[in-house]
DNA sequence: CGTTTAACCATTCTAGATAATCCCCTTGAT
DNA sequence: ATCAAGGGGATTATCTAGAATGGTTAAACG
């Protein structure tokens, strides 16, 4: 009888180790080039070695983190050119998405989502509740041209880049959290507005046209900001 | 001091387990929906269960096998349409990477795939020799475009798609050797010609339109002969 | 000062313990 | 008599723990 004490004992399974261990490198906590030590992380995780293992493999697969043969495992540290990479092939796979989804759309949702962006667009772009807002609604029309699209797997690889792509942004800026800017998200709003204007025309080349634009200005954003502030 | 008798203690690394295991299944020893217990691997490859694991987390990460909780691994038993989906994927990425390669690319290497490919065509497309220059042929081309995009995730991603799509055709197709299929093949040369030729004159829509249609046209061919053969 | 070697540290593997799932058989009720 | 529900045994995944391998560093010796 080892541990009563531990009451996580088999509470802490792969998945949720794996998302902790992602939550450590979204919040800062893990660098770009820190050098992962099992020990570590299983003492603060309250488990063995093997399990956390199993972890960074997953994580390795993700692209998330480097696997050194006999060396172990460090954060992946992302040059500008690799985002750039990541989002290009991002852009790729949204766009088909959206070719997809053209038609096969719930258009009840298309037009939820453009009464939303609307009133979102006529207030004020300050305060918290305007980010978590724009947030929302970003989120809501990528998962709804993804499901929609009639491809899960398309659906499941956009997702993959989605949290690749946050996560190697976040660590570039090295979590710098001055990315909430108003003007940004109200600029979005408007590309989003396009998009879902296209599609409830119908216009499987013109909604494309715009997620290809929303992307790109996305990445432009993200990249200047990157010069201009702590260039690296 | 427990082993002197096995000379191949750690011969055997993950990678190598991962493409062992992955040879399997290309070679029909491991039908879809098998069942992958981790004693018989281990007794199999002359490891513990431990690196067995970590190769089937892998594998899961890649797509292969589903990784049930506290259920283990089985080889993925893939739909038809799953099939068409990934193809509709990797359509999009190679699409984008001839289109990216486009006026990039290497006119040497492409001139000289050129002339391999019209004196193939010349020839009577027969014989276990033709098969292998058609194929070798298309894999240099595809690889070419690939590393010519300027975008080495990219290039990455795609090649993670053929590895998946060859691996879930070949589970499918219950490892038919049937498919050796020479009017494909030959209509797959003119097929990479129109992508070389369009590559040469430096015209992207056409190279990307003409890959679009040369994978369109492979999935197209596997589905018929899929469905006229043994049906699933 | 360069080379070699020894010791340390982290990864990786082996092995055994633990816990979960599954299957079959029993048991009780309708 | 039949079927549903529950329990026990076997099987297997998952975890813990510790041994061995390999890489790295630093000190000692030439």
């Amino acid at each position: 009888m080892p541990s009563a004490s531990l009451k996580c004992d088999h509470g802490l399974r792969r998945q949720t180790l794996v998302e902790s261990i992602l939550a450590d490198v979204f919040q800062g906590r893990l660098r770009a080039g820190t050098h992962l030590v099992t020990r570590e992380l299983s003492e603060r995780f309250g488990v063995s070695h093997t399990p956390i293992r199993e972890a960074l493999i997953t994580l390795a697969g993700m692209g998330m983190v480097d696997l050194l043969p006999n060396r172990g495992a460090v954060v992946r540290r992302v040059s500008a050119r690799e985002i750039r990479e990541v989002c290009q092939v991002r852009r790729a796979l949204e766009c088909e998405a959206t070719r997809a989804a053209c038609g096969q759309i719930d258009l009840a949702e298309l037009n939820d989502l453009a009464d939303e962006l609307r009133r979102l667009m006529t207030r004020a772009p300050t305060g918290a509740k305007f980010i978590a807002r724009a947030r929302a609604i970003d989120s809501r029309l990528h998962d709804l041209i993804a499901d929609s699209s009639g491809n899960g797997f398309l659906a499941k690889e956009i997702g993959r880049l989605k949290t690749l792509f946050r996560a190697f942004r976040d660590v570039a800026w090295e979590h710098d959290q001055a990315r909430n800017d108003f003007h940004r998200l109200a600029e979005e709003s408007g590309e989003h507005l396009a998009i879902v204007q296209a599609l409830l025309d119908n216009d499987a080349r013109a909604a494309s046209k715009a997620m290809a634009r929303h992307i790109r200005s996305g990445y432009k954003y993200w990249s200047r900001a990157m010069n201009n502030g702590k260039a690296q």
